[in-house]
RNA sequence: GUGGUCGUAGUUCAGUUGGUUAGAACGUCUGAUUGUGGUUCAGAAGGUCGUGGGUUCGAGUCCCAUCUUCCACCCCA
């Protein structure tokens, strides 16, 4: 057998131990803000049925979805002439299951399978990879974690403030600073098409405005120029994007602007009673920036939509969401009005990297290292390593009688907080040597003692 | 999916117009120190130069293909 090279699929990756760690630290910060807020777990199958996924994300999101091969002699049943069609065309053929593209479909799914069981208003958050069939770059990837929240089965606004709370929360939580949670609606950007003299083109219209951080006033207008818009219709487009001020004042200029466009009137009313909810609840409003360009979004995004992102632009956002009026339609359940954010880790997880955010401690599980000297001192180190663990403190036994060079190392290289040495004294003492390998110190001590300070230095 | 880009030790990178034995730093291991890690000093190990072809007397260096990385577009966490 010939050696081979071992690789990984483009954009997956390894994860090892330290990072591991964070990642879990992270995930458990987000966990905790969503409980608090409420929301239950659930968790969806890596794989669906292909005729779950498609038709979901638009044409191109249907080209990211990763298909699974049928088992078996699949080519036999595939019933046409391989040479007369396009692998497009083969594909449904040939494979009826997908790889997970986002988590808010298989929610969509799971709440129509389960309508008679579930209580509504559901609400319920959901940590788990997704994968994509994208081409990688920094920051995106074909394997990713994403943590969602949603909220199903009622229209209050008070769900949409909710997400803002705790997206502030999960933030401040994390330590991080100088983001921005954009919002705005869809029923802004319908309106707007319809003012603009292109009424139900808002796609298109998205499309353009929401690179307008990227190319520009003009780059917009050079693109909406291509698919048909008037000198005119830009002109009135203009104060509407390049608006400034406070939130509060760029509504109040907006409600004047669009007159008695229903649509966009709408928007704007929800938008105002979100930012009351807010405020009644406390909350913070310093980091929510209203922006009628903001357009990004899975089209089956109907009311108000969020975006978190850094203020620096270092990483593309880190956060989506919106309300969807009609998800589960598709499935046969209509009228069941759903909001509901997406949070990616991996992106989050960089931020937190270059900025230094992670605490120091959580990259070791092991409390203590119990240092081996050799077969005199075994019998006595196992019975310590006994009682600690029994009370609860994570301790492991160097497993064999190395130096003690390399076994301090060991503990030092593992950010292993304490150490303790057992030698010929501490046996014969009954006794035992604690070395806390942050500050050096060291300290003999009964057993007792040590599981006392152990347990309570968690 | 379109266009471009990168790949040399575990890691980050040098490597001249193609020329003998491919280097450094950090990390790893050993010793200075047989009961003490991080600092210091001495030494050692570690490479099919992404992979496969080709040009050449000779290829890390040039050409082709392929994989990977990163970037722009599309789209998105």
């Amino acid at each position: 057998m010939s050696n081979q090279k071992p690789s990984l699929p483009k954009g997956t990756r390894d994860f090892a131990p330290k990072v591991v760690h964070k990642r879990n630290y992270l995930i458990k910060v987000i966990r905790n803000v969503f409980e608090k807020f409420g929301f239950q777990p659930l968790e969806t199958p890596t794989m669906e049925n292909l005729s779950v996924l498609t038709g979901k994300y638009g044409d191109e999101g249907d080209q990211l979805i990763f298909k699974v091969l049928n088992s078996g002699d699949y080519l036999s049943k595939a019933n046409s002439n391989l040479a007369e069609i396009t692998s497009h065309q083969l594909t449904p053929q040939i494979a009826d299951k997908g790889l997970r593209y986002d988590l808010t479909v298989p929610f969509a799914r799971f709440v129509v399978m389960n309508r008679n069981e579930i209580t509504f208003p559901f609400r319920r958050y959901q940590i788990q990879p997704v994968w994509r069939a994208d081409r990688p770059q920094k920051g995106r990837y074909r394997e990713f974690m994403q943590c969602d929240a949603d909220v199903v089965g009622t229209r209050s606004l008070l769900c949409e403030a909710e997400i803002i709370m705790m997206l502030n929360e999960i933030m401040s939580a994390l330590g991080i600073e100088g983001y921005e949670i954009v919002v705005n609606s869809r029923k802004i950007l319908t309106g707007m098409a319809t003012y603009l003299g292109h009424p139900g083109e808002e796609s298109a219209l998205c499309v353009a405005i929401d690179k307008l951080d990227k190319i520009g006033t003009d780059g917009v207008f050079k693109e909406l120029k291509e698919i048909g818009y008037k000198k005119l219709e830009l002109n009135k487009l203009e104060p509407i994007i390049e608006l400034t001020g406070s939130n509060k004042n760029k509504l109040a200029k907006l409600r004047e602007i669009f007159g008695t466009n229903a649509p966009a009137q709408a928007g704007l009313v929800e938008l105002e009673a979100m930012f009351s909810f807010v405020e009644n609840m406390k909350g913070i409003l310093e980091t929510v920036t209203f922006d009628p360009s903001l357009a990004r979004g899975l089209s089956y995004y109907t009311g108000i939509i969020f975006e978190v992102k850094m203020k620096d632009g270092s990483i593309g956002s880190i956060s989506g969401g919106g309300r969807y009026d009609n998800l589960t339609g598709v499935f046969g359940l209509p009228d069941v009005s759903g909001v509901g954010i997406s949070l990616g880790i991996d992106r989050v997880y960089d931020v937190m990297e270059t900025r230094n955010l992670f605490p120091e401690d959580i990259t070791s599980t092991t409390k203590v290292l119990i240092t081996n000297f050799g077969k005199n001192e075994e019998a006595y180190a196992l019975e310590q390593l006994n009682i600690l663990r029994s009370n609860g403190v994570a301790a492991e036994l160097y497993p064999d009688a190395a130096k003690l060079k390399k076994q301090m190392s060991y503990a030092n290289n593992l950010n292993i907080p304490f150490v303790i040495l057992i030698g010929s004294d501490e046996v014969a003492n009954k006794n035992l040597t604690l070395k806390n390998m942050n500050t050096g110190e060291q300290s003999t001590l009964s057993i007792s003692e040590v599981v006392k300070k152990l347990a309570q230095n968690k």
